[in-house]
DNA sequence: ATTAAAATTGTAATCGATTTCATGATTTTT
DNA sequence: AAAAATCATGAAATCGATTACAATTTTAAT
């Protein structure tokens, strides 16, 4: 309530002298800085950040924009940023898009608003014209998505190789008929994906065949379960399903649980996240491991450095597979 | 870039007349709002919200208090506060807290600091004094959990009745050792369903045996698994479980499989909250569901009125039980 | 044509902090 | 004790918007 003048007059100094008790910049007299922290007490101030991030303009809080609160792949992610944003005295701003451009836009404004320093951005169906407009003055961070033609820094991993790896597995257990279920074929790393799907079973000469290549509406548990449903129905079966994610590949499961078709043995599964519910399902899920944590917490650290001016290079991170019950024969 | 200055110089009008324009607030002749319009196109100029926040004292932004972003029970109910808040021109905050009392004082002077203009917390852990002071001058409202005995206004269910409704389908089902995994008995939504299981097993005599009562350490699978191991290594077994959230069940029924246990005949599960993922284990799991969503929109409903200047009333609303096949003979 | 009323626009204060520059008070040096 | 150097503090400008009030222009009324 009370503002940095009310507690310079009940001290007797200058807002001044109180600005520089609060942020220790020049020195202050023991006698009048303990005046100060007196009345800041009895008034119980608390300086308002608009006035500060004004003089300042900043306004010391991320915005990390998600399609979905509901994929729980983020939430480790996010944990990463957290921690690195909170122990620089960052906020983070966690925004939705629904995937909605106009709420896209209201979010990209906050930054050219000086209501957000920068952006960390996991949302991969943002306007791409947009950032890029936005990269030209302010700091972006592109986290496990990413434009490979573009000049925004990003943190991923290699997501051909982890894909060839998961495929390759496959392919050594035995498997000659392995269908790809895909989201977004747009995306970055869903074409990398595919990529990784497709040179395994080109180096071992097996079929790609376009019905086997499944693409969904969205990443919910209920699509893979749609996905799977339609795989089951072809003539010729395949013998196992890499999924782009893991919600898609424990919708798969549950599909195959529900047709009451063994797993690994009739159909085997491999998800891609390492989400928390992956090691839940029955038979428990083989999938490729992000280190999502530490994905977060570098693409923290890029944004923050880039904020202060210096020049974000892109990494990739390690990724590692996860052989569990439904690729165990 | 631009600040308001430079688009009245280039318009040759006053900077009054700009942040008239911009705000449709007097009349302004169509002449001079085609030249300012015209000005902030070719200046490209976005007006700080840092400036319009101060002289407003008010920030649009809204905080959301959650404990951890893992639990996927809150992604339901944020949709519904984004819903409502973008709708009204709020943004929201989301903050994890982590249980970390350090976090939670940084997210509640926040508000202090006029960086956020409310609070909803969902967040079990917080701070009950520094809360309820905030509470003095500020807006807060809570949501899922609440606080009895203060007078912060909330949104939730009849967690007593939905307990009591859940036991009941359990005995109905002929089952009379029913065990309950909670986890913390100070949290009001925990003790009100202890009290609806306790009310149910009274109504038909049958034993409250302290051994069917499960404390966890958390609200993850892992403790849900855990629980179920210890109940599984008492000398008399339940025949059914209550678990007082979907994670927690979702981990029992993992444990169950693992062990090879027939669920529902040998023992039968019914968790609580109806998340995405209870639909997707094996076998599905009967819980209880909320109105997520609308909770969510509700809540910020009141916290933007309360915000206004109007009181906000505590909400109770409408729960179901949902029975899949955990519990179905 | 003159005057009153209405519409439009500008001036300047304001929100709450930070910071440069100037000044006065102390301390140190000679 | 006088001069120089250091330290502590205050006055005032500033960040970028909004708005009460005043001034001006336009329109309407006589």
């Amino acid at each position: 309530m009370a503002n940095i003048q009310e507690v310079a007059r009940r001290a007797g100094v200058s807002s001044a002298t109180v600005s520089r008790v609060l942020n220790n910049t020049t020195a202050v007299s023991a006698k009048t800085k303990f005046k100060v922290e007196k009345a800041i007490e009895e008034l119980e101030y608390e300086p308002s950040m608009l006035g500060r991030n004004l003089r300042n303009s900043e306004s010391r809080l991320l915005l990390v924009l998600i399609h979905t609160f509901s994929n729980p792949y983020y939430s480790e992610i996010i944990n990463g940023i957290e921690d690195y944003s909170i122990a620089n005295d960052y906020n983070i701003l966690l925004c939705e898009t629904d995937s909605n451009p106009q709420r896209e836009i209201i979010f990209l404004n906050m930054v050219k608003n000086k209501l957000a320093d920068g952006i960390i951005s996991m949302n991969p169906t943002v306007d791409l014209e947009k950032l890029k407009a936005l990269n030209e003055n302010h700091s972006i961070i592109m986290c496990s998505d990413y434009y490979e033609d573009v000049s925004i820094p990003y943190v991923a991993i290699d997501n051909e190789l982890a894909a060839y790896k998961a495929v390759k597995h496959l392919i050594k257990l035995g498997n000659e008929k392995i269908a790809f279920i895909n989201f977004d074929d747009n995306m970055a790393y869903a074409r990398k994906r595919r990529e990784g799907y497709e040179r395994a079973l080109n180096e071992f000469n097996l079929p790609i065949r376009d019905e086997w290549m499944c693409k969904t509406d969205g990443l919910d548990f209920q699509d893979g379960v749609q996905a799977m449903r339609k795989l089951l129905q072809l003539e010729e079966r395949p013998t196992a399903v890499f999924a782009v994610s893991d919600t898609i590949a424990i919708g798969a499961l549950k599909e195959l649980n529900v047709k009451g078709i063994k797993i690994p043995e009739e159909i085997a599964v491999v998800g891609f996240d390492n989400i928390g519910f992956s090691n839940m399902t029955n038979p428990t899920l083989s999938t490729v491991s992000q280190p999502k944590y530490e994905m977060g917490y570098k693409a923290a650290n890029m944004l923050i450095e880039s904020i202060k001016g210096s020049k974000a290079d892109s990494v990739i991170m390690d990724h590692e597979l996860i052989i569990r019950e439904s690729t165990l024969k």
